[in-house]
RNA sequence: UGCCCCCUCGUUCAACGGCAGGACAGCUGACUCUGGCUCAGCAUAUCGGGGUUCGAAUCCCUGGGGGGCAGCCA
């Protein structure tokens, strides 16, 4: 599969937004906080799913600051649970941040760092740091104490240091059952932050891990390998959201304790965005119950899923700019995602007819039989793009919308009498409708003005409209699906007791129109090539298609300033 | 009711003790062979109360509001 229209090239310079990140790292810089090292980023993710919008705030942060700052940053798979990960996602990411436009400096997995992280383990416990616990998973919960009152220590957590390294190493040789101990650290029970109240660092997993088979049956917790692993790989700034805030005391901890390099961890907000939910695990769910037609569904807002949709890598990277980043939560309107990729498709698309709902338009003074082909911008904004020729002929189709028998104040597009010009090619002027039995219209009579050959009529007669169409003759029926928000709550989370998130799913998120007319040039269409449909919106070629059928994915709308006069005459 | 974080136009991000500004959205209008694009203009904000200061969005105190945290998930 090509996609290589649709890629604009490597992430470049879209205006940085300031952002308090880069002031941290400007200190940083200047004060020498770490040295002569070189920047160093990593972006993160758990290879447990497939990345969203939200994971591209995070990409862009961690690659384009350390990118701005002449860093370096890695790639590396936050993969200590094996009961979750799978190759599946392992290569789906990677593929996403290539196409976001980022490429990584090492691609890492905190599995390589198991057994460095098990050395620090057990010298943690030689230091009586840590200890071994036989408390249930259920009975360190109780241990922990609650929000307002403090936790009480284990009746394990004083075993002796050789005790400790004793049992732990008979954990990692497979002697004992899931669930039957775990390492913690030996920090605070009474400690007002819960995370410090003797986290567990290790639990027994006798799992299959996607990269390291059946080698290890004890796994690291998140807070005891991410650190860890950002200070192996000499991370300076360790850029993650705000709900970590609470983890960075233990985060400093652990690399306090072993005495290693001090990443440091640096909390912003996640992107959030109305009439979208992010959450990796309900997504999972939206495709495990079929609620959507898998990961890479173009209403999902996965990165495979925008891309199949015809979203763009630069009008990512553009509002990512724009939104920055901060420690305040929030919610980005979904209509600044909209502008970028408009914005970004506008100038890069070709336009092409194409009439989603044809009604049939009868010229009747254009003589039977002939055809011509009239010359067309491929992009008025760039003429670059060069010129096509369009087949014309007597019966055309335009659409639905653009005829009203009795026109509405201020309609200016066909309507008995009136005279619109046809993009590119000639005036009309509509002279009577046919109707069926059953009243509904089912073509429009016109007349042709053959002076305004091109669009303009030499007299200088000016018209309001101008309208798309195919000609019939020529015509390339497709298939186009319209997509639209896949909730229709600007806070899918906002249900009543009792409710749930899918209630607020919206029924009409995906249209499909079987048998749109299209200019013929677009049979030519690829894979991830940009088209504007004129006066219509932004679309691509689906992967659906075949050599039979085209199918054909709306991407967004075209902004409509009829609508908007339209609703408000209505209202 | 413990700890932590946060409160600036409708939304989002600036202003780092010195004239509150940009983007998106909105509204007017201009232009136009896409009712798109573009352009011009308009409107809208420092959560409240104290304090420090010549001067506070910014610093301090206090009240209010929002968010996060009690996985052997990340």
């Amino acid at each position: 599969m090509t996609e290589s229209n649709l890629e604009s090239t490597a992430a470049t310079s879209e205006a940085p937004s300031s952002s308090f990140l880069r002031g941290i790292i400007a200190e940083d810089v200047s004060t020498k906080k770490f040295g002569d090292a070189v920047i160093q980023t990593r972006f993160p993710p758990e290879p447990n799913g497939y990345l969203h919008i939200g994971h591209a705030k995070a990409i862009c942060i961690d690659f384009g600051l350390a990118d701005e700052f002449g860093g370096k940053t890695n790639l590396r798979f936050d993969d200590t649970n094996p009961e979750k990960e799978e190759q599946e996602y392992v290569d789906a990411i990677q593929a996403d941040v290539r196409w976001l436009g980022f490429d990584w400096e090492r691609l890492c997995y905190a599995s390589d760092y198991f057994p460095q992280l098990y050395e620090w383990a057990l010298k943690l416990i030689g230091d009586g740091k840590a200890y071994v616990d036989d408390l249930s998973a259920d009975e360190i919960r109780k241990y922990r104490g609650t929000l307002t009152e403090p936790g009480k220590n284990s009746p394990y957590r004083d075993r002796s240091a050789e005790e400790n390294l004793d049992l732990f190493q008979r954990m990692k040789a497979g002697e004992f059952a899931d669930g039957s101990r775990v390492l913690r650290a030996k920090i605070d029970m009474s400690s007002p932050n819960l995370n410090m109240r003797d986290p567990v660092m290790y639990r027994i997993l006798h799992a299959t891990h996607h990269r390291t088979g059946d080698e290890w049956c004890i796994y690291p917790m998140y807070d005891y390998a991410h650190g860890q692993s950002d200070s192996i790989e000499r991370v300076t700034h360790s850029m993650c959201t705000l709900e970590f805030a609470d983890h960075q005391p233990l985060y400093r901890w652990y690399i306090e304790q072993l005495g290693i390099f001090p990443s440091q961890q640096i909390e912003f907000d996640r992107l959030n965005l109305t009439y979208t939910m992010l959450s990796k695990r309900k997504l999972l769910q939206l495709v495990k119950e079929h609620r959507v037609n898998g990961w890479d569904d173009p209403r999902m807002p996965t990165l495979s899923g925008i891309r199949r949709r015809g979203f763009t890598p630069g009008a990512l990277r553009a509002l990512c700019a724009a939104v920055g980043a901060s420690r305040t939560n929030g919610s980005t309107d979904i209509e600044m995602l909209e502008h970028f990729q408009r914005d970004d498709l506008n100038h890069r698309a070709n336009r092409a007819m194409a009439v989603l709902r044809p009604l049939k338009v009868v010229i009747d003074n254009y003589p039977e039989g002939q055809e011509e082909f009239v010359e067309v911008a491929n992009n008025p904004e760039d003429p670059s793009a060069g010129t096509r020729m369009v087949p014309f002929s007597r019966e055309i189709y335009i659409e639905q919308d653009d005829f009203r028998e009795v026109p509405p104040p201020k309609y200016f597009r066909l309507s008995p009498g009136k005279e619109v010009r046809l993009r590119n090619a000639y005036f009309v002027t509509a002279q009577s409708v046919v109707k069926a039995a059953d009243g509904s219209l089912v073509e429009v009579h016109c007349t042709y003005d053959s002076a305004s050959r091109g669009g303009n009529s030499p007299d200088g007669r000016k018209v309001k409209g101008t309208m798309h169409w195919v000609s019939t003759a020529h015509a390339l029926t497709a298939e186009v699906r319209l997509y639209d928000k896949l909730f229709s709550k600007a806070d899918p989370f906002d249900f009543p007791e009792g409710g749930d998130l899918f209630d607020n799913l919206n029924p009409n998120s995906l249209e499909t129109i079987v048998d749109a007319r299209l200019e013929p040039s677009l049979a030519d269409a690829q894979l991830g090539q940009p088209f504007q449909f004129e006066r219509v919106g932004y679309f691509c070629l689906d992967s659906d298609s075949t050599a039979e059928k085209k199918v054909f994915n709306r991407t967004l709308p075209l902004k409509d300033g009829w609508a908007k006069i339209e609703k408000k005459a209505g209202a």
